[in-house]
DNA sequence: TTGATTTTCATACCAAAGTAGGAAAGAACA
DNA sequence: TGTTCTTTCCTACTTTGGTATGAAAATCAA
């Protein structure tokens, strides 16, 4: 769009400007051949920029200025190179040292665009490298047989409480029961565990993991 | 300075060429201001996108590709703008169209070298994992404590039927003996244990590895 | 509100465990 | 041969555990 109205003005100018002022346009039309397209660089890539940075919170200054420098680059060689067309043209130089120079050239401005932009990249390659841990003793309480067996809350802790060597009148103390109480526990504990005794009782709890 | 040597070659055409040239050349320089900017704005967001997605997945070879497309088509601009150039100025453009030609094969060729030479470090890391190892019960007597304790060999065979659930009468007649034996070694493995009933020494004894 | 389940408690009685004291036989070691 | 320890066994007694029966209160779900 821009460039469509420099041709419009152009053509403006060109319809009125006398045969001097057109010669100027002219040449600052070519000035604006080098500014305009690095200037347009810059302001893309600032778009750029901002948007990655919003998207992915990284700094991206090394990368512009990798372009402003890959930009001017390329702006002196093409200077460098009319220039030397210009005086090919008007001094008449040879032709096989004009073209030796031209590859030379292009070739180191392609090494050096190559390093520049590629950074040597170092590939992480993750090897992972399995360790035993012994797993102590992990003991898990088997609730869905306790469910089973339709054992109470009260039963548990009675049975968990027995294994630890109490006598029935300790577990009442314990429990802030009578001993009548934990008797009771004890003959439906035993009756749902088909044992005779605390200690088959015990056992089997310890077999079954019902208690830990 | 460029733009200086411009002027220089639009004076050297504007006075060799006619009036229709020197037109159509000023239009199609405009032209080229429209298609510099979009094609740099389309590469340089192309290259922003192939760089992010890079730093992400960490793949060379985008890089290395966009890197060689970008170069290449700039290449191909700057020769198709300095071939439109020529056509207009009516030189003999084989010669421009070489040079143009030279220096797109010679900038690809540096670019191939650098890459070429470049080569990406390989860097490993070791990532320990630690791996749970399902280790069943793993019990050990505690032979050390059992002499310690001085529990004799019969003493320990009545301790491991106890725990089994089995009553004094039951441990007389697995052994053999008459229950009155079972409970004098009952009563020695109490003191030994420093208990008051069997399901304390049972509790005591698995605490301590004195049974499996 | 009703019914089922859990928790609590008591009584009477029997079985099993635990205590204390004593003794004999066998095995191992100095 | 003598000593020590282990194993075996008995008796009398006490304490604890287990069984059976019955009932009341509390909790929870329908």
């Amino acid at each position: 769009m821009l460039s469509f109205f420099i041709i419009l003005r152009n053509l403006k100018l060109h319809e009125k400007a006398p045969d001097l002022q057109e010669k100027i346009f002219c040449y600052f039309s070519g000035f604006g051949n080098v500014i305009l397209p690095a200037i347009s660089g810059i302001r893309n890539r600032e778009m750029e920029t901002i948007e990655v940075r919003i998207s992915l919170n990284k700094n991206f200054i090394l990368q512009h200025k990798g372009t402003l420098l890959y930009g001017l680059a390329l702006a002196i060689l093409m200077f460098l190179l009319k220039w030397l067309e210009l005086r090919y043209i008007i001094f008449d130089h040879s032709f096989e040292l004009y073209v030796g120079f031209i590859a030379v050239i292009f070739t180191a401005l392609g090494i050096w665009l190559a390093l520049k932009l590629s950074k040597p990249k170092i590939e992480t390659v993750i090897v992972e490298k399995e360790v035993a841990v012994a797993n102590p003793e992990n003991r898990v309480l088997n609730s869905a047989l306790i469910s089973e067996l339709q054992l109470s809350k009260r039963e548990l802790e009675i049975l968990d409480l027995m294994a630890k060597g109490l006598s029935n009148e300790e577990i009442a103390s314990s429990l802030f029961v009578s001993l009548s109480t934990v008797k009771s526990h004890n003959q439906n504990l035993f009756s749902k565990l088909d044992v005779k005794r605390r200690t088959q009782a015990v056992d089997k709890a310890r077999r079954l993991n019902l208690i830990l």
